[in-house]
DNA sequence: AGGCATGTTACAGG
DNA sequence: ACCTGTAACATGCC
C-alpha cells in the first residue's frame, strides 16, 4: 500500500490522535518482522510519552520519551490501526471486527496507550520493520542516511535531477523509484509520472532533454500533492488508521490498466504492460516517447 | 498451479 | 570501488 503520500496521510492521521500519549504496554504477537522486533528492546519506549510524530520519504518516525526514535517502514502491506474501546461507534463498526487483535492474525504487535487506546501494527507480508534508535543519532541512521530528497521539497529541482543522471545508463522509472535519487515515489506513482510527462517508462535517462525534465519534476510534485489530498490510493487494502480508504486509485491513468484504452480522449492505444527493474510498467505508446 | 503484488536490499558480475 | 540487474524475503489472491 505505502508510497509517500499514503504514509503522508497515516502519519497525519496518527499525529492528531496519538501525539502526548504515554505508551502504557506493548504486545508483540510477532515480531519477525523485515527486521527482528525484539521484546527487551521495545521495553525501553514503555512509561514513555510519543512527542511527535514525522515522515521521512516512505517511512514514520516516532520522538519517544527524551532520546528515543522509532522508526517505522510499512514495507508492502504494513498498516496502523488506532482503536479506543471506549468508543462505542467504534465498536460496533466494520473496522472494530476487522481489526480488533483477537480477529486479526496479522495484527503483529500492539501499542496499549493511555485513555484504553491501543494504536496496532498490522501486516500480512511483513515485509515491513520496527526499529528503535537514538536521536542523537538520527543522522547516521542507515535507513535514513542514503535517502535522496523529499520530492515536494526545494532539493528536487531539475539542477539536481539533470546533474545526478549525467554518465548514467538506467531508464527514467528505475531512477524514479530509485531511493537514494528521490525518496517517496514507488511503482504506483512512477507510472502515472511518466503518463503525465508523455515519456516511456523504459527511456534512457540519458536521452532526457531539459524540457521534459522540467515536466517530470512538475507532474511528481502535482500528483503526490494531489494524492495526499485524496488520502492516498487503496488498491488492494490500504486505509489510514481512520479506517477510511484513500480515493486517489481512481484517478490511475495507467497504472494497473494493461490492455484498456488510453486515458487521453483523443487516443486510440491500448495500455501495454512491460517488466522494468522486476516491476511491472505501464505505458501509451503513444502518447508516451 | 502459476503468476502477480504498493518495497528494500544482498549479492553477483562487469 | 562504482554501476547495474536479479533474486529473495512472507503471504494472499486471482
Amino acid at each position: 500500500m505505502p508510497e509517500l503520500p499514503e504514509v503522508e496521510v497515516v502519519k497525519q492521521s496518527l499525529e492528531k490522535k496519538i501525539t502526548n500519549l504515554i505508551i502504557e504496554k506493548v504486545k508483540i504477537n510477532d515480531g519477525k518482522l523485515r527486521y527482528w522486533l525484539n521484546r527487551r528492546k521495545i521495553l525501553k519506549i514503555v512509561g514513555k510519552k510519543i512527542n511527535k510524530i514525522q515522515r521521512r520519504s516512505k517511512f514514520l518516525i516516532f520522538s519517544i520519551g527524551n532520546d528515543l526514535s522509532m522508526l517505522v517502514h510499512l514495507g508492502m502491506t504494513g498498516k496502523f490501526y488506532f482503536a479506543n474501546k471506549k468508543d462505542k461507534k467504534f465498536k460496533t463498526s466494520f473496522y472494530y471486527n476487522l481489526h480488533k487483535e483477537s480477529d486479526n492474525k496479522y495484527n503483529r504487535v500492539i501499542f496499549f496507550l493511555q485513555n484504553n487506546q491501543k494504536l496496532i501494527y498490522n501486516d500480512v507480508r511483513k515485509f515491513g520493520f520496527i526499529k528503535l534508535f537514538n536521536t542523537k543519532k538520527f543522522d547516521e541512521n542507515i535507513h535514513l542516511k542514503n535517502l535522496g530528497p523529499e520530492p515536494l521539497g526545494k532539493k528536487c529541482n531539475s539542477v539536481y535531477f539533470r546533474n545526478y543522471i549525467k554518465g548514467r545508463k538506467r531508464t527514467i522509472k528505475d531512477i524514479l523509484m530509485d531511493q537514494r535519487f528521490i525518496s517517496g515515489l514507488g511503482n504506483i506513482y512512477a507510472n502515472e509520472v511518466l503518463f503525465l510527462s508523455g515519456i516511456k517508462p523504459n527511456r534512457k535517462v540519458v536521452k532526457l532533454k531539459n524540457i521534459e525534465i522540467d515536466r517530470i519534476i512538475l507532474n511528481i510534485k502535482k500528483t503526490l500533492k494531489s494524492a495526499i489530498r485524496l488520502g492516498g490510493s487503496s488498491i488492494k487494502d490500504f486505509s489510514s488508521s481512520d479506517g477510511k480508504g484513500g480515493n486517489f486509485q481512481q484517478l490511475f491513468k495507467v497504472y494497473g490498466r494493461k490492455g484498456e484504452l488510453c486515458s487521453n480522449v483523443d487516443c486510440n492505444e491500448i495500455i501495454e504492460k512491460i517488466i522494468i527493474s522486476n516491476r511491472s510498467s505501464f505505458f501509451c505508446k503513444k502518447c508516451q516517447k
